[in-house]
DNA sequence: GAGATCCCCGGTAACGTTTCCACAGCTTTT
DNA sequence: AAAAGCTGTGGAAACGTTACCGGGGATCTC
């Protein structure tokens, strides 16, 4: 049907019996078309099975339809999410997503940057490793078409921004913790560098403010975005002396929930019952664990619709705005009262 | 550096006071250049900071440097580190890598194929959710640039293929819980009309040809790739009578992983002490799990990367080929001999 | 009913590259 | 010394589309 040489809306143009300019205006909506023109070419176009070429689109236009992601982790379930939900968004409206691995390098997030600008995409997310570098400031003021920020932040930018409300979510469950009597709390996160570990360490702080004693023995570890590292600091943390070592912990992203399990497992300590756990973020296959983790859940796939939508009104013209998805804390069999856990 | 007006090709012809087809000649490092112009070219290029436009670059060459991949689901790990090793081998190369979201539906993984095509990539890849539909192969024939299966195959096609080699490691697992005397085992995967399906499946038999009476007695369930189908399916099989349930499980696929998982979890039964079960395809998490559960494992990030290879070797004009991975049983605490599960 | 206004339409020049072709200058052959 | 070959270069035509511009015909105004 559409074999051989791909056909052209010259081609449409000559079945119809008219000029290509008119082909254009018909099948890019322009307004000054007759009722005629327009079926005289929709008839031509769909006899030819004719569909435009996006390459010569993007050249004349100097718009791709391209909108690019750059991602800090592939691996990671939450970016996943967030793909599913931009993919379906931005699909539905005619664009085509362009997901760039960043590595959790900066250097190569930046890179990754560039070589989508060189593409000419339409607009442009991001949701780096780190994000307040002064290289990332300069990549993103640089770049003159709209930008949109998943889950991270970057000051006097005038870009948009999809984000969690951390902080509630993870208050809330410090101050449950607290009030189930615990005293001695940690948090181990992932790299310290961006807004969803700023932000839990805050709500971290706000839940324990009631408590004096509390917030002064609080533990903070932030390190990496690596189960490796939470493995070996959950494990250091909790080797010390018994009565100095949290009664609850919080773990903050998968990574970090992994390594905290895989400590916890090494140690022979078993969550709920010789100590209460919190993970910041509800996983998929977290609920086949018995007993079930309480978490901080939130919807990835609502922050990619939206961020899709950000960008998408962007590209339209709408100015920047900033969206907050909340957090919601869910206790389970995990958040115990110190008496259980001793 | 590179504000206002991008930078063309002319620019650089002016600069260096040479013929923009010399330009082109030396930056597409065509033979026929002295190396005079060549050094007076790359000087100029250089000092202007010029890099070409890939979307012109396409609409004149054709190729757009460009390689597409329809995947069948996005949040299943193994498709996550399949497309990080893909976009490792391909971005090295100079390529980009186009992931669509195929839904897991044969009529949405066609859109997408067309979608692809009409984008002008260079190359195809695909690990769609049916891949013996006649759409589906009349739309890779129709496909004139090099195409990749990853996982998948399809007959009478002249396509490139990375395949596992599923059958041998599910035939190791099998004999090895037979040879604990198993007699009643049951195998429950994912969608039946895709070859990880079909070879697990016909791995398991393989394993069990030494037994007639297991072999006989084998439950093979194989419908979706979902969670639920798998619950419900290992709920149902496992309450019926004591003396005809199976002692010993496969379960082929993370979906299927999770959902026997969570149905065994619902019964009260635990893997390796109350059943044997073996997964096929060993998950990260699946490491937190104690008892430490038996499973089949692969490499998905080194089939990515030889997908990539294949593709590009076929980009450069090599013949498709086919390549298989190896997939290993590894024995770990939920492979128990019969007397202990009873 | 003549001039101004409006609506559509066709021709054509871009967008930035690659590639074909022609040709100038030089070397080799007879 | 003239013909033939080779090398490197410049000019120009594509690739498929959009957008500008000019004009022909119909409608409107007084």
């Amino acid at each position: 049907m559409d074999d051989g040489r791909p056909i052209t809306i010259h081609d449409v143009a000559k079945r119809a019996g008219v000029a290509v300019s008119s082909v254009s205006r018909v099948l890019s909506n322009h307004p000054d078309v007759s009722a005629r023109m327009r079926a005289r070419v929709e008839a031509a176009a769909k006899e030819l099975g004719y569909s435009p070429d996006p390459i010569a689109q993007s050249l004349r236009s100097g718009s791709s339809r391209l909108i690019g992601y750059v991602v800090r982790d592939f691996m990671t379930p939450f970016f996943s999410e967030v793909i599913e939900g931009l993919e379906k968004v931005l699909s539905a409206a005619g664009y085509t997503l362009l997901v760039m691995n960043g590595g959790g390098q900066p250097a190569q997030e930046i890179e990754r940057i560039a070589l989508l600008k060189q593409r000419r995409v339409d607009g442009l997310l991001l949701s780096t490793v780190v994000d307040s570098t002064p290289r990332l400031r300069k990549a993103v003021l640089a770049f003159d078409k709209p930008v949109v920020m998943i889950d991270r932040d970057i000051s006097r930018a005038d870009v948009g921004r999809t984000l969690f409300d951390h902080v509630s979510g993870v208050e809330e469950a410090t101050s449950d913790l607290v009030a189930l009597g615990h005293v001695r709390l940690a948090m181990i996160t992932g790299a310290p560098d961006v807004r969803p570990t700023r932000e839990r360490l805050k709500g971290f702080r706000k839940g324990l403010e009631g408590n004096a004693r509390a917030y002064r023995d609080r533990v903070e570890i932030a390190g990496a975005f690596s189960a490796s590292f939470s493995r070996a600091k959950t494990t250091e943390l909790l080797q010390g002396p018994t009565r100095r070592r949290p009664t609850a912990l919080l773990a903050g992203g998968v990574q970090a929930t992994i390594g905290v399990l895989e400590a916890l497992s090494d140690l022979g300590l078993r969550a709920g019952e010789d100590i209460s756990l919190v993970v910041v973020d509800d996983l998929p296959w977290l609920r086949i664990l018995r007993p079930k983790i309480s978490a901080v859940s939130r919807d990835p796939a609502a922050m990619g619709r939206v961020a899709g939508e950000l960008v998408l009104a962007q590209i339209g013209g709408a100015t920047p705005s900033t969206v907050t998805l909340p957090t919601r804390y869910e206790s389970r069999d995990t958040s115990q009262p110190l008496s259980v856990v001793k």
